[in-house]
DNA sequence: AATGAATGAGTGTTCATTCAT
DNA sequence: CATGAATGAACACTCATTCAT
């Protein structure tokens, strides 16, 4: 059809552009997202990209899916990171080190942590993105320190993810909260093996 | 009339009126902020409570007043429990037990742990009802456990009130969360009395 | 209170109660009028006057009510006091004399003179209340000063008194705008004895 | 601006609507100030306008800005009317001629003169848009006619033209008052060269 | 495909007025 | 009579979402 002759194809050049527009948007929210938090006016997100209104909704229909677009190159950067171990850790080091990472990321990402555990409609999906990401990994250490004998075996890496998720909440808004403290205590506790406490 | 001298007279019953109300009011609030969170709009209060809309901001000036209102004698009750002891119990059982009586609280009041870490201007009130009456209950319960050797001593109460409070968060929202479990873990790594945990 | 030391007859006593309110209502209203002007809320002048709502209600089941009753005495005042006139002066400066006066009032009370040209329903009453007490004062002079030769006979009491009110409008809010300057122009016009003036 | 260099785009006929609806709402604040006053509820005036609520904030953040913008027009063509002076007439006429005008236009527009001395805070704007349009006009108007004698020049354009808005007050209110002939008396006062007026 | 103007439901807040005590 | 708690209409303002251009 005639659409063959057209010399740089519409069609590629067009999805370029969408592409770089896809790009800004992913920026300016992530941009707006620190700025105002994640729950900001999609006009500021529009006007931040240099982009319509219209358009961010066509890339994005729901918030969650802007949100979980923001995060997800990080998320996967994290659920690499792992995949470059250091020299000689014990695999309990790999994963506190690893938690400790998680925690960077979350810290870093104002209400990132609060997002995640929103209860607001449509924030499935950005739990569902950590639950994909992340959850084989820390599967992985949770099994390999367990493993190894350093960790108990009775903790699940989904209640695991979700707690340490849960104590950096509030980081920025009580400056006096020290969730790293908070996070090495739970990292402790996962080190008793003999788990008599549980009573019942 | 009587009005002069007697107190309990036409005052005093419309006093009793008014407590009334008040107390519709926070039962309303109680019930609507489970329904909706803590955000829920004030109308939506009013019409719980069968109560205008004025009444609510006579009695409650601020939302914050009204979420505080609500929790207060909760609190208080929380506070006092451990003022009646039982037998014969170690010190850290008897932390263990006022945590989970604390979690009990929090995760039976729908979004009240969220509502104690909300960024939201205003909820310093909410917050600052939560140091006032719990943070000097754990602080003991945290010391007596030290002090019998039971815990570490270098965990602070403001630290694990907030800790406790947030590893409440999500408990309805995700099904699977096991906050209990997370919450155990934490106390276990309170037992790890040789912190190899990195100072700062 | 008063209840206390005044056993005798309840008719009488009661009458003197309700004065006493009444002029407690006043002062409060005056106050209040000065401080947040004549569209205050009627809780602020019940709390001035240390009353409550309902019995402003009942004294004044109207606003405009208690905005005439605060100003009537002064407005009686102000008519009577031409009733001293000093000694030797032309029926004009009288006049000018009494205008000035009638400007002191109106400049004195915050938001008097814009009260009497309001358009709000049921400020009929404030503004006949001046067409009452003033209007036969005003007219005397003017005529009195036009007998005397001083000025033109053809400008009617009621356009110079809405006039001399409306000039006095705006004294506070445009603290550049001089008022007196204004008025003192429109006595001044009151002196061209030839209205060649109006033309057609 | 950019609308020389490329309009016919999609950009322009957009902007042909926006347009439009601007005046639309100019058409609908203008009748509804006229109606209800110039602090109509936005809602009134979005209804008038046929438009939603959100549209009068887009194009009119403040009321101010609607009311200032209402009458914007008339207020150049009111300044501009000068410019085309009729065939011989002394300065003072010229400026008569001018006044009334002036006149003409606050006595038509329902409410503004009352809005141009309204103490509402915010609406410096409208006062400010008088004192810029028309007062170069008035002063020049005044300083010509004292410059031929025909006045006295002690006059201020400020005080006068705010005289002059002033005594237009009422006149729908009050049908009985005259503004008309108090506006001839101050302008009459002005002829008045030898000024044995206090100096102050 | 992109734009951003338009929409209007939703929410907070105030205050005149009523009425049970 | 006095009280002041209760009421709810009224209004300002925001922002998610749609849709004509």
């Amino acid at each position: 059809m005639s659409t063959a002759d057209a010399p740089p194809a519409s069609g590629g050049r067009k999805r370029s552009d969408v592409r770089r527009n896809e790009q800004k948007l992913l920026d300016a929210a992530a941009a707006v997202f620190v700025r105002s938090g994640i729950d900001a006016p999609v006009r500021e997100i529009a006007a931040e990209s240099g982009l319509g209104m219209g358009t961010v909704y066509r890339h994005f229909p729901t918030r969650a899916d802007l949100v979980v677009a923001v995060f997800r190159h990080q998320l996967a950067a994290l659920a690499a990171f792992v995949d470059d171990p250091e020299d000689a850790e014990t695999p309990y080091e790999v994963l506190r080190r690893w938690v400790h990472r998680f925690v960077d990321f979350l810290v870093t990402k104002h209400g990132l942590a609060e997002a995640m555990h929103s209860d607001q409609a449509g924030f499935e999906a950005l739990h569902n993105e950590f639950v994909e990401r992340l959850l084989p990994v820390l599967d992985r250490l949770l099994r390999a320190s367990a493993a190894a004998g350093c960790t108990r075996a009775d903790v699940r890496a989904y209640d695991f993810m979700l707690a340490v998720g849960n104590l950096c909440i509030g980081v920025e808004t009580f400056p006096d909260y020290r969730a790293r403290r908070m996070i090495d205590l739970l990292l402790d506790g996962l080190t008793l093996t003999d788990p008599e406490v549980e009573g019942a």
